[in-house]
RNA sequence: GGGCUUGUAGCUCAGUUGGCUAGAGCGCACCCCUGAUAAGGGUGAGGUCCGCGGUUCGAAUCCGCGCAGGCCCA
């Protein structure tokens, strides 16, 4: 290193004897440039990571990095984590994002622990979206006029096949958009629910949930479109405003008393005016001062607090006059007030808050309050049904008894905005009609055909009617027989088909159920239980009570978020009236030529039946369902070996399949996602149950209620060992992202990937605290940016010190134990006061952090950790210490070398910790450290392990075996101390540390056995001594060119610089260096 | 309206079972370096711990009532 420039000796010794005490004033600062081992490398500071993930991609693609690992892993433990298939339509958003990232951390880092990760992406991909944009596409093309002319099956067929490719479409975009993400997964095999094999594993589910009786057919209400016939979903109405007739009708009650008593009322009016004081219908009677006074004043009406003679009436109030043929009961809030009031001659009860409402809007003219209670005391009263007299059928369902039919129900829906705050209830014809239905055991009655018009059971005038012209025929007769209050003609936003532009309504049609509370299971301990018993022991506290622990949950509170879910779980509707999907197998039979016409005819469901169905669409798919007659789709299927059918039925089916009919429901989409636990787990061999799911907290209803239930059902274990839950994005003010965001376009991820790159997203994902709502702004990918090059920074600096390094082997020491070669330095030779040590110890910590943290999920502790690593430890701490070892020693002293071995095996197990983070740059620093060609593509970063993680399990031992002194954290406190000392001497001009020294206190020789030259590159000055005198650090001026002269090549003054053979003015280190005497 | 949940410097977050002067990083300001240079180092200023009330010797922390968000229901 003797080699000199030719041009500059001359030119240099000139100035310096003619000028010397300016040059050491102002030395050439360039003259000994090029002597020094100044950081070299092609590891770029700018990322450029909009071209170079891409390359990376394409190398572990080339690689085959998925199978490999795979295959290198088969013997490892396993880490089975399932994917839930996100819906296959649009672009990715920001959420998709999130949670891509979030799992493709779990994959990474799991591998990187030295584990199996089987990990398959899936696909939701049938469904009402999906169908609902293919129609409207057909629309707008002027296609849909044809379809209708076809017949259903055909028409099906072809919605069915645009479905698909529409599905197709956007399964291939998104795969390519996660792929981009950096994210490691089976991407040649997903899963798809569309898949025949997959529809196949679903009806196997369906047929073990039949096969323990948990599939019940019943009634409920949906919204039906009377011009097409159909149901509808909430993506397929259009509200629009339309005229009708709002009624106001009073139903008799039909035991006079019973309401009196229920208003406190005494026997007789004579009783009542005696006693004027003291019980609760006068106390009742206080609050009517308001409203109807001005009215009972100049009125002939009853006193309050008296007993009419006549009997009273419950008036309700509809906007659908066409429902009250199906009416069954009146409900009630148990809190609101009511009254009694005598409105002209009637006495009716009403909300008291809308007396004056009501009594407005009919021009009444005498109105009196009589008493109040409240809604509880209501319920149970009974009333006569204005024209119904027969009692209504209940059709197809489980639990129900006409006890309470025509009678006073609670509700809490009940309000006091509209109407009479009696609500009409028809369970028919409205959702929490129904719900009150069942909860009461109502009849769910409907008298409506699926063309609109009544059957045979509503009375003779109107039977065959149309329910629109019903509402005319409806309020004409109740004015006749005196129960109508008042009506008026109003406008209103209502529901219509966006097909038709119809009007829609609530019809009750058959469906498909699966019990929740069914006690058709068993426990661990064989004892009967439900589906929502066995749930909620799954997800129960504590550990113990079971043979299988309960489920974990991350964060711990989804587990009390889930409970509520499953308590108040209703039985689960599973069937659709879709195209887009997959059949529900039944087939009605034909009803015997002598049966009653209103008779339902039987239909066929079991679990033989749907495992026979079931192996025609594994080879041929669910379009079987609709190509093929019901002879072939059951043609190993034998009934009359099938115990689940009843002798009728089996009889009934001696003959043959053929005069079957297909029926045209499909399995709700959340039952097919719900399944993939046997779709894919079981079905491809990856281990049952899961380890881990992880979605947002959506799900806790969504799929991980879905997929809980019928994997109980099915095998009476839960499918996941722990659930993962994290939250949704919101601005940067804590709001609901909108989609009509001005700047939304922005915040695509092809955008941000574009403006960012995937690997600052990534690095932004990590440092989330996903369990709550994630803000995102634009700025915050800034920031993520500015910290992701601090680390590349990091990276790119300890690389660019070992550019003339040459390690032994290309195994870390850590992973081979000892030093082998001259050229690396033995890590367990190093002294424990000296830095290599401290650092390697601090690394050690670190790996130990990282591994934690990763195998709770938190990711951003391990993020924090990496981050603070690099910029406080390596950054301004170690790396701007060995500057000056690296810069200005010999290239092969000892201590510099031994520096370089300690970088090189740190940075070699700082890229596996960064490798489930930053999967582009951990590799591309990885392959720079092991200076790897280009054309090489089969090393890679993500085919190791944690340095701490190599052997078996989850044992983690510390990376390095080095023990540093544990004074270091008392140096360093005293290093602090020195810096304070050092910024307040820059006050007396002694700005540039190296011209300053330090002398710390050795108090108890707490220095004793540290090297005072580490510790004064640890500061940044020129000298440090030790004084064990001294009680605190103090500063040395070392502005003295004559006493302390500075070394022209390091710039240091630390009292060994003199005038060398060169003439150079130079220490001994750097004369040593440079070869001068 | 109900279940679950969040609210600590400008921003993102720590803050064990109540207990030193409430911490970190970023950002900002100032300074240094110019041999990591569209880099690097140092120092500093920023807080009604969402509000009100209570328990306590003592509350960011425990309890109650509010306010403002989020998810899922109704």
């Amino acid at each position: 290193m003797t080699t000199q420039p030719p041009t500059q000796p001359p030119t240099q010794t000139t100035t310096q004897t003619t000028t010397e005490p300016q040059t050491a004033a102002k030395p050439d600062k360039n003259r000994y440039r090029k002597t020094l081992n100044l950081p070299q490398t092609k590891f770029d500071m700018k990322a450029n990571l909009l071209q170079s993930e891409p390359q990376s991609l394409k190398r572990w693609q080339q690689l085959g990095l998925y199978a490999k690992l795979r295959e290198e892993r088969k013997a490892s433990p396993t880490f089975n984590f399932h994917d839930g298939p996100p819906y296959a339509n649009g672009s990715i958003h920001l959420g998709h994002l999130m949670n891509k990232c979030l799992k493709d951390f779990v994959v990474r880092s799991q591998t990187m622990l030295g584990k199996n990760v089987p990990y398959v992406p899936g696909w939701d991909c049938h469904g009402l979206p999906i169908e609902h944009k293919v129609m409207q596409a057909m629309q707008e093309k002027g296609s849909f006029a044809k379809l209708a002319t076809m017949e259903v099956s055909q028409r099906d067929m072809i919605v069915r096949r645009e479905c698909q490719q529409h599905a197709e479409k956007y399964i291939k975009l998104q795969a390519g958009q996660m792929q981009r993400l950096l994210t490691l997964a089976d991407y040649d095999n997903p899963y798809l629910t569309m898949a025949p094999q997959y529809e196949a594993s679903t009806l196997e589910v369906l047929a073990d949930l039949l096969k323990a009786g948990l599939v019940y057919r019943a009634v409920k209400p949906v919204h039906w479109s009377i011009a097409n016939e159909t149901a509808l979903a909430e993506a397929e109405l259009e509200y629009e405003d339309r005229e009708d007739t709002s009624v106001f009708v009073d139903f008799e009650a039909l035991d006079a008393d019973a309401v009196y008593d229920a208003f406190g009322l005494k026997q007789s009016a004579e009783d009542e005016a005696d006693d004027e004081s003291g019980d609760e219908s006068t106390e009742a009677s206080a609050p009517d001062a308001k409203p109807a006074d001005p009215y009972a004043k100049k009125s002939r009406a009853l006193p309050a607090g008296v007993r009419p003679h006549q009997k009273p009436c419950f008036m309700i109030w509809t906007t659908t006059p066409w429902t009250l043929p199906a009416n069954v009961a009146v409900a009630v809030h148990p809190e609101v007030e009511y009254a009694l009031v005598w409105i002209d001659g009637n006495v009716t009860v009403l909300a008291s808050k809308l007396i004056e409402k009501v009594t407005q809007l009919a021009r009444s003219e005498e109105v009196s309050v009589i008493a109040t209670t409240t809604g509880d005391k209501l319920v149970g009263l009974r009333y006569r049904h204005p024209f119904v007299t027969s009692t209504p059928k209940c059709a197809l369902q489980r639990a129900c008894s006409l006890e309470k039919i025509w009678s006073v129900v609670p509700a809490d829906y009940v309000t006091t905005e509209d109407g009479t705050g009696l609500v009409h209830t028809a369970p028919g014809h409205g959702t929490e009609d129904y719900q009150t239905g069942l909860k009461h055991a109502l009849p769910v009655y409907c008298p409506v055909k699926g063309d609109g018009t009544y059957d045979s059971t509503v009375p003779e005038w109107l039977r065959g009617v149309n329910i629109w012209k019903a509402n005319d025929a409806v309020v004409k007769h109740l004015r006749d027989s005196g129960h109508l209050f008042f009506d008026q003609k109003f406008m209103h936003s209502y529901p219509h088909d966006w097909r038709s532009k119809t009007p829609v309504i609530f019809r009750c049609t058959q469906q498909w159920f699966v019990s929740v509370t069914d006690e058709s299971l068993r426990d661990w301990q064989g004892r009967p239980a439900s589906m929502q018993q066995l749930a909620l022991h799954a997800v129960r506290e504590g550990t113990g009570g079971g043979d299988v622990p309960p489920v974990k949950f991350v964060p711990e509170w989804g587990r009390n978020r889930m409970r509520g879910m499953l308590e108040s779980r209703p039985d689960w509707c599973i069937s659709r009236q879709r195209a887009w999907g997959l059949p529900i197998p039944a087939f009605v039979l034909p009803l015997a030529a002598n049966a009653h016409p209103d008779e339902e005819p039987a239909v066929l469901l079991t679990s033989a039946s749907v495992r026979a169905v079931c192996e025609v669409l594994r080879s041929k798919g669910s379009d079987a369902w609709f190509a093929m007659p019901p002879e072939q789709l059951l043609a190993s299927y034998d009934a009359s070996k099938d115990p689940q059918l009843s002798p009728e039925m089996r009889h009934a089916l001696a003959g043959g399949y053929a005069s079957l009919k297909k029926t045209r429901d499909i399995l709700d989409v959340w039952f097919e996602s719900g399944s993939s636990w046997n779709s894919v787990l079981r079905a491809r061999g990856l281990g049952y149950p899961a380890d881990l799911y992880l979605e947002g907290s959506d799900q806790h209803r969504g799929w991980f209620q879905l997929s809980l239930l019928p994997a109980l059902g099915a095998t009476g274990q839960a499918p996941f060992r722990t659930l993962l839950t994290h939250g949704f994005m919101v601005d940067k003010d804590g709001r609901k992202l909108s989609k009509s965001r001005p700047d939304a376009a922005r915040y695509e991820v092809d955008s941000l990937t574009n403006e960012f790159g995937v690997d600052v997203m990534r690095w932004w994902v990590s440092s989330l605290v996903y369990e709550n709502d994630i803000k995102v702004d634009l700025t915050f990918f800034a920031t993520a940016g500015e910290s992701y090059r601090k680390v590349r920074n990091t990276l790119r600096f300890m690389l660019s010190n070992l550019f003339d390094f040459v390690p032994s082997t290309s195994t870390p020491q850590a992973e081979r134990g000892v030093a082998q070669d001259g050229h690396c330095v033995s890590l367990a030779s190093l002294s424990p006061t000296s830095l290599d040590a401290w650092v390697l110890g601090e690394y050690n910590a670190l790996e130990r952090t990282v591994v934690g943290a990763l195998t709770r999920y938190d990711f951003q502790t391990a993020h924090k950790a990496l981050f603070d690593f690099c910029n406080s430890t390596l950054s301004a701490t170690y790396l701007a210490a060995i500057k000056d070892r690296m810069y200005c020693d010999k290239p092969d002293a000892p201590r510099r070398r031994a520096s370089q071995t300690v970088l090189w095996d740190m940075l070699d197990g700082l890229c596996r910790l960064l490798a489930p983070f930053l999967p582009h740059t951990a590799d591309e620093a990885f392959r720079a450290l092991h200076k790897v060609p280009p054309t090489d593509t089969t090393t890679c970063v993500h085919l190791r392990t944690f340095l701490g993680a190599r052997g078996t399990g989850d044992e983690v031992a510390s990376a390095f075996g080095v023990k540093p002194d544990e004074r270091w954290s008392k140096v360093f406190v005293l290093l602090d101390a020195a810096q304070g000392k050092l910024e307040k001497a820059k006050a007396s001009g002694i700005e540039n540390p190296l011209d300053a020294g330090v002398v710390l206190p050795n108090a108890g020789g707490v220095l004793d056995g540290f090297d005072l030259v580490e510790l004064a590159d640890l500061l940044g000055v020129s000298i440090v001594r030790a004084d064990a005198s001294a009680t605190e650090p103090s500063v040395l001026d070392l502005r003295d060119d004559d006493k302390f002269p500075r070394c022209e090549r390091s710039w240091k003054r630390d009292g060994t610089v003199r005038v060398r053979s060169d003439g150079g003015v130079l220490s001994d280190r750097d004369a040593l260096a440079v070869g001068v005497a």
